[in-house]
DNA sequence: TAGCCCAAAATTTTT
DNA sequence: TTTTGGGCTA
């Protein structure tokens, strides 16, 4: 005792900083969240804690190493990932860490290219612009060069370029790498979007990554200067990053060293959008000081579920071979069912919700639904309103890309950055004012021309030959946006209702008809994110654009209500449910007909199954169908997947499941129906299907919804007087406390018991 | 210039 | 089955 120096804290080992943090926490990972600064790889298998040693590895950083928060940067794969993690970081530590970086790739670089726009080559503004605006944009350059301009033709293009940008091709590159025709002219058209982007101080998501890096390279003060700043980099599921963001990475690490990278390579999901498994398999030849830890112990599974999807996974070849295993005991085996179509298939895994709820004690929200592709949801989504389940769909078409919404998000893009030319088209146009095609053209060609500022432009003079409606209609418009600028340092939601009542917006979709009401409520829901975005006071007008431009669909996840989630297996990523259902495992769609020739692909398919299975904490259903409605072909037969996996250890109810009718509302004598019917046969599948069905089933009034409580977060608390439709798109009819009556789109309702 | 009507394509997964 | 785009007409 006498031998410590001075000053050495005497008091018990709790009492060292930092300590606490460790305390429940199993060897490897205590080793890893406390390990010393430099390359660090930790390879996390599924429900291993990976989230759990990311955030107590910040907290370490910051409690223990006395490392200031904003000089931490982590990059996780979503916006939520991000907000849950600062929200737990802050939580161990009991305390706000603001100067923390933390959010996806995209929104940091959105953030750096905006900080550094004159030096990355874009204006004082910045817009995004999503897959629509892409595709837009690339078809109407295939037209100007008298191509082919399908819209098949110009994803194929955009495939193509975003393959290049996630090699850190540029369209230069791209152009003297070309050896044949077909190569030569997609390079040419790289070229002329890169040029159009530019010119419209826009970038797509690819380039939100790719210029960053370009930034970086061309302007290494600019690099050093973060990479300086940054004393730590973390970032989570690093199975899934592509080239450039490596190179970004390896970038930033550059100066201090202490990179921290967590993944999985058997949940590598994204390798069709150009992410790279190397690099992860090959941390270690990048930074040869490397130390990697194992984190094998699974805390989500039961046993049988984990053995079920070990087995599925162990298929595949080119992985680090790793065993996870759990100490929870028991539970049941995975169940598989095959049913004769899908709405059967959805009517059991409805029947079967309603069981879990009744009789196994669950929340809606205990469960989930996962399929290879979204036009699944449809048998699934008829099934739960049938039975009046709760649900939500996480994806889908997303909110921000609704028509509506982006009519009316292109005139804050143009207010903001008067160069972008697509939402420039779109404000023009839409609502109709008079001003047709060749007045566009001329306009737009006049702007370009002269380099000027469109709104200024627009406003002082109409171009020449334009006949005397169009001139009047092109004033009132740059009177109108003059105003709205004069007017955009006020709170979005204020500049957003604004243009809603100058534009007519509402009159607008009234007269457009058919489903004007779903697009109205969805109007007010626009207005209304604004409103919180105003109250959040997170910033103006640009802020909210871009904060828009990068919403993804599971950032909109809801926790308050209590319903089933349906979603895609991608989606599913980094989520657990007690329950979890798999559903639609045929061949030719999971795994996907477009993987079935390619190894690498099919094995891709594969993790994403083993993906799906292990979000499973207590129960773990999977199903088939004989029959499915598409547009190309029917079903192949019951995936492969299953197959693979030895019989003991999932069970087939097939037999039990199909033979015992699952309610009042099953439909019956479906079972016998022989494989195969031919594609002329599609059309009686339907009558029949009407038939089984008794006509009050479809009727409104009789529907199960009427008279439920709701609350809607514009609105309230109402009551369910009526249903029109079905799905997401369903238009319920509520009567709200205080006696007005609304229709409003299902999607924003939640229940109430 | 804009609205209506018909034909044809659509479905892989997302920041 | 639904949605989207192109062509035709007022």
């Amino acid at each position: 005792m006498e031998s410590l120096p001075a000053g050495t804290p005497m008091h018990a080992k709790s009492n060292v900083p930092g300590d606490e943090l460790l305390a429940d926490l199993n060897p490897a990972q205590r080793e890893a969240t406390s390990a010393p600064a430099g390359p660090l790889l930790i390879l996390a298998g599924a429900g291993s804690g990976k989230t759990r040693v990311l955030t107590r590895r910040i907290a370490w950083l910051i409690r223990r190493q006395g490392v200031p928060a904003q000089r931490i940067l982590a990059v996780t794969f979503t916006n939520r990932a991000a907000g849950e993690m600062r929200e737990r970081v802050e939580s161990l530590l009991g305390q706000s860490v603001r100067g923390l970086w933390i959010g996806t790739f995209h929104a940091i670089c959105l953030r750096w290219l905006k900080r550094h726009a004159p030096a990355a080559g874009y204006g004082p503004q910045l817009s995004v612009c999503d897959a629509e605006d892409q595709l837009s944009l690339l078809r109407r350059l295939l037209k100007e060069e008298g191509f082919d301009h399908s819209p098949r033709r110009a994803r194929e293009l955009q495939a193509i370029i975003s393959r290049a940008k996630n090699r850190s091709q540029t369209a230069e590159q791209f152009q003297e790498a070309a050896r044949s025709p077909a190569q030569m002219l997609a390079g040419r058209l790289y070229r002329a979007y890169q040029d159009a982007l530019r010119r419209q101080s826009a970038a797509d998501f690819d380039d939100l990554l790719l210029e960053t890096h370009r930034l970086f390279s061309g302007h290494p003060e600019i690099a050093d200067a973060y990479a300086r700043q940054f004393e730590h980099v973390l970032v989570d599921e690093y199975q899934d990053t592509n080239h450039v963001q490596f190179l970004l990475v390896e970038r930033l690490a550059r100066v201090h060293g202490n990179i921290l990278v967590v993944g999985d390579d058997d949940q590598s999901i994204y390798g069709w959008r150009g992410a790279e498994v190397r690099n992860i398999l090959d941390f270690r030849e990048h930074f040869p000081q490397a130390t990697i830890f194992y984190l094998e112990q699974n805390y989500r599974s039961t046993r049988p579920i984990l053995e079920f999807a070990n087995a599925a996974i162990a298929v595949n070849a080119g992985r680090y071979a790793k065993q996870l295993w759990t100490e929870r005991p028991g539970g049941g085996l995975p169940e598989f069912f095959l049913a004769a179509d899908e709405d059967e298939e959805a009517e059991e895994v409805a029947a079967r919700a309603v069981a879990a709820r009744e009789r196994g004690g669950r929340r809606y929200r205990d469960l989930a639904v996962f399929y290879r592709t979204h036009a699944q949801s449809r048998a699934l989504e008829d099934a739960f309103l049938r039975r009046g389940i709760p649900y939500v769909i996480v994806g889908g078409i997303y909110f921000y890309a609704r028509r509506e919404v982006k009519d009316l998000l292109s005139y804050l893009r143009v207010l903001v950055n008067p160069r972008d030319e697509t939402s420039l088209r779109r404000a023009l146009t839409v609502p109709r004012r008079g001003i047709g095609e060749r007045t566009l053209e001329a306009l737009l060609a006049e702007i370009r021309e002269q380099d000027a500022d469109a709104l200024e432009w627009i406003r002082a003079r109409a171009p020449e030959g334009v006949p005397a409606r169009a001139r009047a209609a092109l004033a009132a418009f740059g009177e109108m946006m003059a105003a709205l600028r004069a007017r955009l340092a006020e709170p979005p939601e204020r500049i957003l209702s604004e243009v809603v009542a100058a534009t007519g917006y509402r009159e607008y979709l009234r007269e457009q008809g058919g489903d004007w009401e779903e697009r109205l409520a969805n109007v007010e829901e626009l207005l209304e994110s604004a409103r919180l975005f105003t109250s959040r006071d997170e910033g103006g007008v640009a802020e909210y654009l871009d904060q828009v431009s990068l919403m993804t669909s599971g950032d909109a996840l809801d926790a308050r209500a209590d319903a089933v989630t349906l979603m895609t297996a991608h989606n599913a990523k980094g989520l657990e449910f007690p329950q979890v259902f798999v559903t639609g495992l045929e061949e030719g769609l999971f795994p996907h007909a477009s993987a079935l020739e390619d190894r690498e692909e099919l094995e891709e398919e594969r993790r994403l199954f083993y993906v799906a299975c292990t979000r499973a904490k207590d129960e773990l259903t999977l199903s088939a169908s004989q029959i499915r409605r598409r547009f190309s072909s029917g079903a192949g037969g019951v995936s492969r997947f299953l197959g693979e996996v030895p019989r003991g250890l999932f069970r087939d109810v097939s037999a039990a499941s199909l033979a015992a009718p699952v309610s009042s509302v099953h439909r019956p004598g479906r079972t016998g129906r022989e494989r195969g019917a031919g594609p002329g046969r599609v059309g009686e599948e339907d009558s029949s299907a009407a038939q089984d069905w008794p006509a009050h089933a479809r009727d409104e009034a009789d529907h199960p919804w009427v008279g439920r409580r709701v609350y809607h977060p514009r609105f309230g608390h109402g009551l369910v007087t009526a249903v029109e439709g079905r799905g997401a798109q369903a238009r319920i009819t509520v009567r709200f406390h205080g006696g007005q009556t609304r229709k409003v789109l299902r999607e924003y309702l939640e229940w109430e018991p």
